[in-house]
DNA sequence: TTAGTATCGATATAATATTATCGATATAAA
DNA sequence: TTTATATCGATAATATTATATCGATACTAA
C-alpha cells in the first residue's frame, strides 16, 4: 500500500518530465542525499516548483512539509510508474549504425531494459555480437518473437523498409514499437507506437536558433 | 513577398509536426503528386484537418479552396520556417557509437545539414573518418570553431563529461546546442540548447505500453 | 512549549493547444 | 451560366496544461 500501483493516466508533457526526474534522482542517490524539495529539483532541472509538485502527485508519491521527498521513496514511485520494475525485453531491426549505436548503449540496463536480439536482412551485419548482443537473420523474427514472449520491438531501418518491418513485428506479436524510421507506421490501434525522429528533433534545434537570432536572417 | 521570411513564435507542439508535414512532402513529390488538402495529409498522417491547416498556416502557407495547397510551395513554406534554406554545419563531441551513428547518418544531407568535424578526446577515435566526417582531438575544438565561425554542437559524450563539454562549446562561440547526454546542462540563456534522451523517450513507451496493458501488471 | 518557517497538497486562475463551426472561394458539373 | 461541393481561412468553443495562491503540516529553534 505503500507505492500504490494505480494505473492512472499521465499527461504526456509531464510523462517527458518524469524519466527526466528520476534520472536527476539517480544522481542525488549516488550523492548520497536522503530528500529533496520540489524546489530544489526545479532549479537544478531548470523548471519550476509547483510543476515539479504536481508531476510527482500523478506517480503517487508523497513528501513531508518541510522536508520534500524521500529520494529512495520518490524513485520507486517514478520507477514504477515508468515501468522500470518489469524487466522489459526488446528485439531490435536494423543493424546499421543508428540499430548497433542502440545496442551498444548500455544506459538502458540500468532502466532493467535490455535488446535481447538484432535482426538484419543482410548477409553481410548477420553473425556479429555488438555489446552482447547477436545479430540474427530477419528470418528468425517470428518464430523467436513468439517463443520469447517479446512484446517490444525497435525499427532502425531505412524509412522505404519500415512499414515491412512493422507488419512483420505485428503479426509476430509485437504490442509496442520504438520507431526510428522517419515514417507514419500504419499499425492496429492496439499496437503503441513511439516515434523518434532525430532529423526532425533537430529541425526544432534550428528553428529555435533562427527564431533567437534573426540578424542572421540577412541573405 | 510569395513566401514571407516572417520571424514568428511557433508554439513548440506545432514546430515539433513541422518536420512531420515536410517528409511527408517529400514523398508526395516523389510520387509526382502536385497538391495535397490538409483532410489528405491528416489522414496519412494520423492527424485532423483543422489542426494541420492551423500549423500550416503558422509558416505562411497560403492553399486553394477545392484544390488544397501546392506541394512545391508548400515545401518552401515549411523549409523556410524549420531553417533548411541555410546550410547548418555542427561540431559534434564524443564519437562512441551513437557519435559515428550521427557522423554516418545520411539523411542530414538532405535538408542542408551537415556535421563539419567530429571530436574526441580518447586517442583511439582521433584519425577515424566516418562518412567523410573526420574525427579530430578535443583540443582543436576552439580554435577550429571560431575560425569557421560554427554555431552549432552537438554532445556525444557520457553524462559525466558533458557539463564540461558544454563549457567548452560555449566559450568557443557555440550557439545552440544538441545535447545527447542525459544531463540537464547550465549554459547562459543567449545558448539554445535541445535534449534528445533516448532512455527518457523509450520510458514514455513503456508507460504507455503499462498503461493500455493493465492485465500485465499482476507479479 | 511555543513561535516561526519551509514545504507539501489542494484549489483556483491563467495560458496554451486542440477541435468545432461557418462563411468565402475556386473548381467541376449540370 | 448556374448550382453543387470541396476546401481554405478565420473565429469561437472546448480541453489541456501551466502557474499562482493559500491553508495544513512537520521540523527548527527560542
Amino acid at each position: 500500500m505503500d507505492t500504490d500501483q494505480k494505473i492512472m493516466q499521465i499527461p504526456l508533457p509531464t510523462l517527458k518530465r518524469l524519466p527526466i526526474y528520476y534520472q536527476y534522482l539517480t544522481k542525488m542517490e549516488r550523492e548520497g542525499v536522503r530528500d529533496v524539495s520540489c524546489a530544489k529539483i526545479a532549479r537544478d532541472l531548470g523548471l519550476v516548483a509547483v510543476q515539479v509538485r504536481k508531476d510527482l502527485q500523478l506517480t503517487g508519491a508523497v513528501g513531508r512539509p518541510k522536508t520534500g521527498y524521500q529520494v529512495s521513496r520518490l524513485m520507486r514511485a517514478l520507477s514504477s510508474t515508468l515501468g522500470y520494475d518489469n524487466k522489459t525485453e526488446m528485439f531490435l531491426v536494423g543493424a546499421g549504425s543508428l540499430g548497433k549505436a542502440l545496442m551498444g548503449y548500455k544506459r538502458f540496463q540500468e532502466y532493467n531494459i535490455g535488446i535481447a536480439a538484432a535482426f538484419d536482412a543482410s548477409e553481410a551485419a548477420v553473425g556479429l555480437e555488438i555489446g552482447g548482443t547477436p545479430v540474427l537473420p530477419l528470418s528468425k523474427f517470428p518464430s523467436l518473437c513468439h517463443r520469447m514472449h517479446v512484446k517490444f520491438g525497435v525499427i532502425c531501418v531505412p524509412a522505404e523498409a519500415a512499414q515491412e518491418v512493422a507488419d512483420m513485428m505485428v503479426s509476430s506479436g509485437i504490442e509496442a514499437i520504438w520507431n526510428f524510421a522517419p515514417v507514419t507506421l500504419d499499425v492496429p490501434d492496439t499496437v503503441i507506437v513511439h516515434n523518434e525522429n532525430l532529423t526532425a528533433s533537430l529541425s526544432i534545434l534550428l528553428n529555435k536558433y533562427k527564431t533567437s537570432h534573426p540578424e542572421s536572417e540577412r541573405d
